[in-house]
DNA sequence: ATGCGGACCTGTTAGC
DNA sequence: TGCTAACAGGTCCGCA
């Protein structure tokens, strides 16, 4: 479900309910996530206050005066607002009840995400200390790209999804952004050159700035914090669209595996 | 250091 | 209609 543009609508969604607000019970019904649910979920957050709702890459920050619930969403999971009187459904693992009587409630089918906390700066915490540079901001460049890109023979898709590269690029956009830039997604990484890696960066950018401003990507079921879904599927160029006809070239799109993966892109137009 | 495959899970869909 | 296999938006870990 999620990538960057995702886990960035969800934030939007939820920050005015839980910032300044404070939490009042926790309740854990599945603590097997990836990792365990943290248990200071149930002893240190009860009391404290969420100061701010931050995101970097795919994680949620939850920063409280006791400390950082930090949240991933893994594959399928979702974090939204409940009202009190709403029944606990299926893999509804964790309920967060607020101050005011809503929840924020955390559901995960595929258990791939993970709830966890520090008191220290997250930034330092194991899982993002080595997060690469926020693909919106300026710290992504073409020439941090290429030199990153030397020597090494990976394909360039899997090399823009490895989160120490770049943060919070998915299975959707990396192949959306190739595409934009008209570079091959097998074509080893160290052997693109600079000018491309400025394209690159540039489409990068402007697929998930658009799909950040239509509200994400729904492909099955994903809302924001707000309940609606995305409205970005409809302007994936060949993501889910393989068979189809190139929208650049008309060609049929083609779709492959690169980097274990399902991977559509234009043999034509990408190279 | 790099790159590959397996692992964690459930749900949906395609194919027989 | 029913069973089975393949696949799905993520990413960490261990091994070669």
């Amino acid at each position: 479900m999620p990538e960057l543009p995702e886990v960035e609508t969800v934030r939007r969604g939820l920050a005015p309910h839980v910032e300044a607000r404070r939490v009042e019970r926790v309740v854990v019904r599945e603590r097997n996530l990836r990792w365990p649910v943290a248990s200071e979920l149930r002893s240190l957050l009860p009391g404290a206050t969420v100061a701010s709702l931050r995101r970097r890459g795919k994680y949620l920050l939850f920063r409280t005066n006791a400390g950082t619930l930090i949240a991933h969403l893994g594959m399928s999971g979702s974090l939204r607002i409940a009202s009190a009187s709403e029944p606990a459904g299926r893999h509804d693992h964790v309920d967060i009840r607020l101050a005011g009587g809503r929840i924020l409630r955390y559901n995960d089918p595929r258990r791939f995400g993970c709830l966890l906390w520090t008191r220290r700066d997250p930034a330092e915490h194991a899982l993002l200390r080595h997060l690469g540079p926020e693909p919106l901001e300026r710290e992504l460049t073409a020439d941090y790209l290429y030199e990153r890109s030397r020597k090494r023979k990976l394909a360039v898709k899997p090399f823009i999804m490895d989160s120490r590269v770049v943060a919070g690029v998915g299975n959707i956009y990396a192949s959306e952004a190739l595409f934009l830039a008209g570079i091959h997604p097998a074509r080893p990484a160290g052997r693109i050159s600079l000018p491309r890696y400025d394209k690159l960066a540039g489409s990068l950018r402007q697929v998930l700035a658009a799909a950040v401003r239509r509200g994400g990507t729904t492909l099955r079921d994903f809302v924001g914090g707000d309940g609606s879904p995305g409205y970005f599927r409809q302007h994936l160029q060949v993501y889910e669209r393989a068979g189809e006809p190139c929208p650049g070239c008309g060609r049929k799109l083609r779709s492959g595996r690169i980097g274990q993966r399902g991977t559509v892109y234009c043999g034509h137009c990408q190279r």
